[in-house]
DNA sequence: AGGAATAGCATGGGATTTCATGGTCTGCAA
DNA sequence: TTGCAGACCATGAAATCCCATGCTATTCCT
């Protein structure tokens, strides 16, 4: 994968829902739209999902289509493809950076995540995510809580294993 | 691994968060970055982490890919998982190193570590890290505690084990 | 060998471009 | 006809590019 979102940053909601993407994660959306005409500003998907999601996960159009590749091979029919369409497809929209390199936020999906005044985007590979940033905050303490084998005290690099070929 | 970072030195950073790195690190960049078109100068990933890393870590391209590599291998929403890919996409960012062999931390980062005037690297094999220099004093010495099975007292070469041949 | 020429290195400064953000105006639709 | 979304314009701050300067370690020449 050449191009990946990686990084993290606070932007500016305004009245109108617009907020600055990154400048870096343009690159990467400019490089993962293939069909994007010249001159023309980049496409992508912005996945929101049920009321349990509280972050708006943001694709390439090229990420989205892997991930509905992948979908299309599972069997017709089964509760997992249904559930993956469900969120994939139907709770998600296509949207593309503007002139200035923002992207406006309908007034549902800012009010489904409780955005209001400053974002929060997390790089995250092949897609990054947009969160209120107070909700990222406590997310990201609680979600990572003690385990038998999981120490959210220590640097998670020790997770990585020892020697180069683990 | 035919190139590895070795050594320590001292550079001034200026106002502009602009800083030389190592004439050797140089190479090791180089060699660890495929990708890199002719005259290009090569890419590199800064690894910041969260509050309680007090250095930047610097990976080469191959380094970093081969992080990402094994984070893949790991069951998908998996803790560990979870934080290791918080640590090594979202808490990092992609940078290169400019024509004159600087790099540029940006003020964020700076600040992150309390970096002002001067800047300690050190080499770590297929990494290398960025310390203000009064923190990586303290540190080093505070870091590796009296234990039952080490002494910081000794000449670290003595936990090498038996000979020169294992 | 002595000294000059060279090349790589660490550092600085100013000019230029890109960013993030805010505002206005227009048209379409409810 | 009022609300809202989209296109267009504006601006200060920050990041990038380009050029410049001493230094040092080496090589080259005589």
């Amino acid at each position: 994968m050449a191009h990946r979102f990686r990084g993290e940053s606070h932007h500016k909601v305004d009245a109108k829902g617009r907020v600055s993407i990154p400048a870096s994660f343009r690159r990467v959306l400019e490089a993962g739209d293939a069909n994007r005409k010249e001159g023309h500003h980049p496409e992508l998907v912005i996945v929101y999902g049920d009321h349990r999601r509280r972050k708006l996960e943001c694709f390439t159009m090229q990420a989205i289509s892997e991930v509905e590749d992948r979908i299309e091979k599972l069997p017709r029919g089964s509760k997992q493809r249904k559930a993956l369409q469900r969120l994939y497809n139907t709770q998600s929209m296509l949207t593309s950076v503007d002139e200035t390199g923002r992207l406006v936020l309908p007034a549902k999906l800012r009010q489904k995540i409780g955005l209001e005044g400053a974002a929060f985007f997390a790089g995250n590979g092949d897609t990054f995510e947009i969160w209120k940033p107070e909700t990222y905050e406590a997310e990201m303490y609680a979600e990572l809580g003690p385990d038998d084998d999981f120490d959210p005290e220590a640097d998670p690099s020790i997770y990585l294993g020892g020697g180069k070929e683990g």
